[in-house]
DNA sequence: TACTACATCTCGCAT
DNA sequence: ATGCGAGGTGTAGTA
């Protein structure tokens, strides 16, 4: 595409708030956050109807560069071909991309009103051991869910039997250190809080790293497997279907 | 654009490994680490060249559905228009979008060798403090940086004139709660391997969270004030330019 | 491959 | 606004 024309279609459509989209081939430099520079390749960019900028490369899964909403951008013609600034003057983020070539361009206001609905996420986790208890443990109570405190938040939280506090404690894939760590902070305060001792702390996942796990009994802590409610079905539906297929 | 053209074009360019990129109207089902949906709505969908998949909404920051590479994809005609089915089958991962109208279309092989190379992250600021230890301490001496063990790995670990042991851990922006617990558990792990007491965990970040704060001096832990490398120089530059504004 | 920690993380929620 | 933790986190680096 000629860049003149180009430059034509990108003002109007940026003027239209318009999700704008084209291939072209670019130099690229952030100032922001931190510095980047990438030399000349062919990319994807946008500009989404809120301010949103977004390039990607042919391959691979993030953006290679991205601008969040809430900056302007200008377009200026050069000898090489055009200039793209970005610039957010709240952040002082800036993003420059030197086009030698446009490809392709696709700009177009787009209708969208609707929200993602998802399930198998920690919350829901958490919501599933509130109801069924049982998964932890088979006197323990819980008392609150995804309890907010000054140091954190606390997913489940109860007692058993015999009084003790329990602080559980979910994730969703592989618990790591870092996991211990959470637990191990929320027993501590719980106990600073209470005044008491008799405070437990139960991890709950479908694995746990090895380290983790040492970590955990070295404090005293103990892990339950316990899938998210979602990838549970999942399992056992994948579990039957292989035993099916074994058998 | 007619559906059957889009199929077609769809289809051909897939086969050429080619990026592709359209305006839709859509809903979308997403099964694998979790169950989503997502109503009728228009988006930008992109199949890049090595099948990676992201849908974007109007608006926001991130794609709304994504798929990683090495998954396939599929193109169903159907009374209310096309299914575009992708399924990887190592993950068991499925995203669906029941495309009711195409509006836009592009395709083009893109051809880019370059990688970004980037300036402030975390390694370039543990870089700078080995160079010069005294942004820690006036008799700070590094003795290795990033360094990997099998607990963990340490940003910066030295010693001081009196042979007290210092581990470093370093934030590019600010230091929290689970900032203080990484040193920590670094601190702990070092007093347990050289068998002493004598060893003190600094936390150098830009800023520090109050909580994380005071949770560090519960421990016996500093904090010291570093910025990241081109951070600081932005900063400077900027100070300068204010001062130089407002005089 | 598994584990660990960074990321221009982003995002939402609660204080 | 800031603090805090989750995320379908992704990605790189190492054992």
């Amino acid at each position: 595409m000629e860049l003149g024309v180009f430059e034509d279609k990108f003002e109007e459509s940026y003027k239209r708030n318009e999700f704008i989209t084209f291939f072209c081939k670019c130099k690229i430099v952030y100032s922001g956050r931190a510095e980047a520079s990438l030399g000349k390749g062919d990319r994807l960019v946008s500009v989404k109807q809120d301010g949103t900028i977004f390039v990607h490369q042919p391959e691979g899964g993030n953006p290679i560069n991205y601008m969040k909403s809430g900056g302007s951008i200008v377009i200026i013609k050069q000898d090489y071909g055009v200039l793209f600034k970005a610039h957010n003057s709240a952040t002082r983020e800036y993003l420059e991309l030197e086009i030698s070539r446009v490809y392709e361009f696709m700009a177009r206001k787009l209708d969208d009103g609707q929200k993602q609905i998802i399930a198998g996420t920690e919350a829901d986790m958490s919501d599933m051991i509130k109801d069924n208890p049982s998964l932890i443990n088979d006197d323990f109570k819980p008392l609150s869910r995804e309890e907010h405190t000054k140091f954190g938040f606390i997913d489940v939280f109860g007692h058993d039997k015999k009084g003790t506090l329990v602080v559980v404690e979910c994730k969703r894939y592989v618990a790591g250190l870092d996991a211990v760590q959470q637990l191990r902070r929320y027993v501590e305060k719980i106990k600073e809080l209470k005044g008491t001792d008799k405070v437990s702390g139960i991890l709950a996942s479908p694995k746990i790293s090895p380290n983790a796990e040492a970590m955990l009994k070295n404090w005293g802590f103990s892990w339950k497997l316990v899938n998210p409610p979602m990838r549970l079905i999942r399992h056992n539906k994948t579990q039957k279907a292989l035993d099916a297929f074994l058998s």
